[in-house]
DNA sequence: AATGAATGAGCCTTCATTCAT
DNA sequence: AATGAATGAAGGCTCATTCAT
C-alpha cells in the first residue's frame, strides 16, 4: 500500500524495476543503481523517491502483499461457502500473476528477509494473520470446533507455504495447476480425516 | 601460534562460524572476515583453507545436508516398516540439532541460495532426491500403486518444507514437536483418504 | 564539491597523474589509489571515470602515443624532402616535452607492458607501423629501391629505441641533444653507406 | 656471481624458475610463491635461502648478466682483430640462449627495474661499463683516435639495445640472424662513414 | 524534477613475510 | 632442510548515500 504521493508514476516504476531485479537475482543483494537504472532513471532520484534502499525494498515488498491480498479480496466476492473460500485462498495464493519464477523469487527473498528485519516481519505478519483468520474461518464452518479448525488452517498455510518454496526451484519452471492440486488434495484429505473422527465418535 | 596439522580443524571451525553468522544474520551477506573472526583467525587463512567466500558458503552448505543425511541414516537403522520409516523422516528433519532458529535460518539462506547458484542448487537436489525416494519407498509399502505413493510423497516434502520455513519465522523460536505433530497428522491424513479411496473401489 | 560537466578534464587530470606516477615510481605496479590522490580525487572517483585500474593505463599509454604522433605530424608540416623529414622525426622523438626523464620512464614501462598485454601491443603497433611508414617514405626518396629503405628504416628505428633506452638510465638525466647527434650520424652513415654501393656499382 | 653457498643447487632452481615466471609475464608483479613452486618448493623455502624478493630478483639478474658476461668472454678467446671482436660482441649478445623470448623479456623486465631500484641499476652499470669498454677498445684499433671510437661504441651499444627491444615484441618470435645482420650493417656504416672521413683528410 | 559529481566505508582477495615444528 | 600455519597490509573495486547544480 504505498503512499500516493506526488509522484505515484516514479514509485511505481522503481518498485517494478525493484520487483524484477531482486526476482531475476533472487537475492536483495542488487544495487540501487540496478533497479533505478532499469527504471530508466539515475540512483540518485530513487534515493530522492523513497530515502533509502531499504525504504524501496519495503515499499517493494508492501506491493508484493498488497497484490496479493487484493487478489484474494477479489476472488472472495461472492464466495459464501467453506470450500469455496478455500479454493479461492488457493486460486489467489496460486495465480498466474504470482506465480511466475521472478515473484516467487521475490516472495522467497523478502520471506527470508523476514528473518533479520523487524519491518519486514511486520508486513509479512500482517498478511500471514489475515490469511489464517480466513482458513480458520473456513475451516470452522466445516468442523464447528475451533481447534480443528485452527489446526487445519495451520496445516493448510504451512502446505501453502511449502507447495510455494519447492515449486521455485523448479527446474522446468514452476506449475500452478499442479500446485493448487497438491493444495486441493490436502484440504480433503484433511476435511476428510476430521469428518471420519466425528463420523466415529457418533 | 601456528599450530601443525590444523587444516581439517580449522576448515571445522569455520565451517562452524559460517553457520553461526549466516544463521544468525539470515543472508549470506556476511563477509569472510565477519566469518574468520568468528572462527579465531584472520580472514587471510580463512582463504588460505578454503580459497574463496563461495567455497565457505559451498562447504557450510555441504555440511548442513551431510548432518541431515546422516540424522536421517542412523534413524532409519531398524526401522522396517513403513510408518516407522516416515515417523524417522520427521524426526530427523525436526531434530532437536537442525531444529533451532539459527540452523532453520541458514537453511533457508541456502534454500533461497540455490535459485540462483549452481552448485547450491546442486547440493539441495541431491538431498531432496533422496528424501522423496524414501518417502516413496515407505508410501508405496502402504499403497502398493506408485502414483498415489508418488503424490504422497511430494505432497509430504511440501509439507515438511513448509512447516520448516513457518516455524522459522515464529517469535518465541520454532517448535519442534508442534511442527512434527502437523507433519505426522499430514501423513496420516494422506493415509487415510488414500486408503478408504481404495476401500470404495471395492 | 562537485563541479559540473568535469568528465573531460578530470579524466585528463586522472591521465596527467597517472603519467606522473607511473613515470615516478617506474613501474606500472601503482595503486589507483595513489594515481587518484595525485590527480586530487579519491580512488572511486577515478573508478567511475575510468571503469578499472586498465582503463587508466590503456588511457594513459594512449595519451602519451597520441602526443607523439601530433608532435611529428605538426613538425611533418612543409617538410617536403626526405632529409628535413628524417629530422623531424628525430625532433619529434627526442622532443623536449617527450624526453624528459619521467616521461621516458613511461614510455618503457609501457613498452615492456605491451608484451603482456594485447590492447597495449595493439596501440604500441599502431604508432610503429606509422614511425616506420615515414622512414620508409624518406629513405625511399633517397635510395630509389624499396628493400634498402626499407632496412634503413628498421635501423633507423632500432636506434631510436635504443637510445632512448640507454639515456633513460643515464644518472645526469638524459641529453637530447646528444640524443639527436647519436641518431643523426646513424642516418647519415646509412645513408652514405647505400650511395657509395650505388656509387661502386657504376 | 651467486655466491656458492650451502645448497647451491637450490638456488639455481630458484633463479631458473623466477627466470621463467618473470619471462613468461613479461613483469616482476609475480609471486614469490609461484616461482618456489615453479621451482618445486615451497615459498618458505625460497625465502630461507634468499631471505626476501628483492634479492630473489636481484640474483636473478645477476645471473642473467653473469651469462652474457660469461658467453661474451668465451667468444673473445682467441679473436684479437677488432672486426672478429665486434663480431664476438653481437653474437654473444644475439646468442641463441639469449635470444629467445622469454630471456628478452626477463631481460627487458629487469632493464625497466634498473630504472627505480638502485642494486638493479648498479648491476646493469657493470655490465654496461664492461660492454662499452669492449667495444671502445675495438674500435679504437680501427679508429686509432679515442674520440669517434666512443663515438662509434656508444652508437653500437645503442643498436644492440634498440634492436634487442624491438625484437622482443615480434609476434613471430625474435630472429637472432636478423637481428645480428641489422647491427653488423650498422657497425659496418660506421667505420665506412669515418674511414671515409680520414680518407678525406688526406 | 533530475542528475552527475563525489566519497567513505567496506569487501574479497593476494602477498610478502615470519614462525613453530 | 623444509613446510604449513598464520597474519598485517595493501589493492582493486562496489555501493549506498549526499550534494550542488
Amino acid at each position: 500500500m504505498p503512499r500516493i504521493g506526488a509522484e505515484p508514476a516514479r514509485r511505481r516504476e522503481l518498485i517494478n524495476a525493484a520487483l524484477h531485479v531482486i526476482g531475476k537475482s533472487g537475492t536483495l543483494d542488487v544495487s540501487v543503481k540496478e533497479i533505478a537504472n532499469k527504471a530508466g532513471m539515475s540512483s540518485a532520484l530513487a534515493f530522492h523517491y523513497f530515502g533509502g534502499k531499504n525504504e524501496i525494498i519495503t515499499e517493494t515488498m508492501r506491493f508484493l502483499l498488497s497484490e496479493l491480498t487484493a487478489s484474494l479480496r477479489s476472488r472472495l466476492v461472492g464466495k459464501v461457502g467453506p470450500h469455496q473460500r478455500l479454493e479461492a485462498v488457493l486460486e489467489a495464493s496460486f495465480s498466474a500473476s504470482q506465480f511466475k519464477r521472478k515473484t516467487i523469487a521475490a516472495w522467497l527473498v523478502f520471506y527470508v528477509h523476514a528473518y533479520s528485519s523487524k519491518s519486514a516481519a511486520r508486513l509479512l505478519n500482517i498478511y500471514s494473520k489475515r490469511l489464517e483468520s480466513n482458513l480458520v474461518h473456513s475451516y470452522r464452518q466445516i468442523f464447528a470446533d475451533l481447534p480443528p479448525a485452527k489446526k487445519a488452517a495451520e496445516s493448510t498455510a504451512s502446505m501453502i507455504d511449502g507447495v510455494f518454496i519447492r515449486h521455485a526451484l523448479r527446474k522446468n519452471g514452476p506449475d500452478r495447476f499442479e500446485a493448487i492440486e497438491i493444495c486441493r488434495s490436502h484440504i480433503a484429505a484433511q476435511i476428510a480425516a476430521n469428518s471420519s473422527i466425528r463420523g466415529n465418535s457418533h
